[in-house]
DNA sequence: TAACTAATTTTACCTAGATCAATTCTATCG
DNA sequence: CGATAGAATTGATCTAGGTAAAATTAGTTA
């Protein structure tokens, strides 16, 4: 029964017959921060946990406030932004399950966060989990090996931001955010074709995730519809129908060069 | 003698009397990842340590191959980059003493590196680092903390990259540059005036950093002469003379509105 | 000190993407 | 079902920043 040998993958060989019942059923409880407990971490831990839901479109924290909560996502997407003081706003990162979010160890939150659709999170407060990671060393190398993760697609996304066209730009978007839905749905159990998807964001915040224009955007789509490697349905679902092609336009060379 | 008085925090409190004699005599021991550690601690890792030196324009290590050292930079400055298929390029961070560079926990490099200006770093062999790292829970921490740091500076970079003009661009690489020398020098108990230093970066490398071309970076920087709020001598000495306004150039609003 | 080289600046022009202004979709509601 | 409203698309300009090329600056060698 102790045989705690873990992570991303085969829930049945991880001990949580014991857990707290909302982590039992928890489906990220395998993955992602808590997957380095064991059920004793989990239900001290869940001892300081709240459970919250959002509205699509709530703002979940402030940029520059001090940091109250950190959370890790059970369910949804979120929005991580940055706002200049003109309002120019630029979207620094999309938080799936089972992300953690907030700023570890510093008193004030470095992005905003809102719900990008609805969002259900376990909560924690500040101090009382700085404390616990501090205790914690496999719990503090788990959320350290998330944050490098983390630091390594922001550094992705500025080489995107910094030298990609706009039709690159849009392609890598597509290509990304498919992956992501492809392993949230998967995560959930559902079945999953990568190259189906619901694009949850509206044209303006893909203009805000890539440095562009809601136009600018939009014609890129219509681009990539008109060259046949994508089709769109409703203006939000949309499909892959070459995603060889794709990813070549997003810079990723073909195998035949 | 040995009142090496420096940085940040008081080193009369750290306990490195018995350290290892290069360590004794390190201008980094008492900031960044090796304040953490005891002499004990230091001594140990000293027996997996190899200095190093490399001279300006050398690469350090290359994007995608596998990770065989780590370093922490104990002098010069380190260009962190990363490269489209097809030459195009972009500077995703910069490393100064005494930060740490190589992804920890990976099998291979997320980065170039290569050396802006003369560097001496200390290596570590990854696989005995790794597991150093998650053997001393205080290093782990110290190192996780650097990097929550890193993660923020890319987030703001994003927003620069995504969202700013030429101008306001160039005024922020500014600002940000001058206070990193300025910290660099005080950590050598050199002297220091925070508007005065040298641009160790060429145009070209700017223009990595930005997002923009040589060209566009030139004119931006004689736009700032021509507006009084720089000099340039010999296109590589920089004084800044309206620090403030070159703050509101760079987005950070005034305090009087 | 002149000659050569490489980096930088400047000038002239061009284009990708922004801006502005209609349309056209899609969803919602009476 | 038609009316309304917000989102997305499309078209017509405009411009910030790119491209190309020439001129200047600085550093190096002889």
């Amino acid at each position: 029964m102790q045989n705690k040998n873990v992570v991303h993958v085969d829930f049945q060989s991880n001990d949580c017959e014991s857990d707290h019942p909302i982590c039992k059923v928890c489906e990220v409880r395998a993955c992602g921060m808590c997957s380095e407990l064991s059920s004793e971490n989990v239900n001290e831990l869940r001892k300081i946990t709240r459970t919250k839901e959002y509205k699509a479109g709530d703002v979940i924290f402030c940029d520059e406030e001090p940091t109250e909560n950190y959370a890790t996502i059970k369910n949804g997407i979120v929005k991580l932004s940055k706002i200049l003081p003109d309002g120019r706003q630029q979207t620094i990162g999309l938080g799936f399950p089972p992300d953690f979010i907030g700023r570890a160890f510093k008193d004030k939150n470095a992005a905003f966060a809102s719900a990008l659709t609805d969002v259900t999170v376990c909560t924690f407060p500040k101090n009382l989990f700085d404390d616990y990671l501090k205790a914690t060393p496999t719990l503090e190398h788990k959320l350290f090996e998330l944050t490098l993760n983390e630091l390594d697609s922001a550094r992705d996304w500025m080489l995107m931001l910094g030298r990609m066209t706009a039709l690159e730009k849009v392609a890598t978007l597509l290509l990304s955010f498919s992956e992501r839905m492809h392993e949230a749905r998967k995560l959930h159990g559902e079945a999953s074709d990568i190259n189906k998807f619901e694009l949850l964001l509206t044209r303006s915040e893909v203009s805000d995730f890539l440095g562009l224009t809601i136009e600018t955007v939009s014609r890129q789509f219509s681009l990539l519809k008109q060259k046949g490697l994508i089709s769109i349905k409703n203006q939000r679902f949309i499909e892959v129908l070459d995603r060889e092609a794709l990813n070549e336009l997003a810079g990723h060379e073909s195998y035949t060069d």
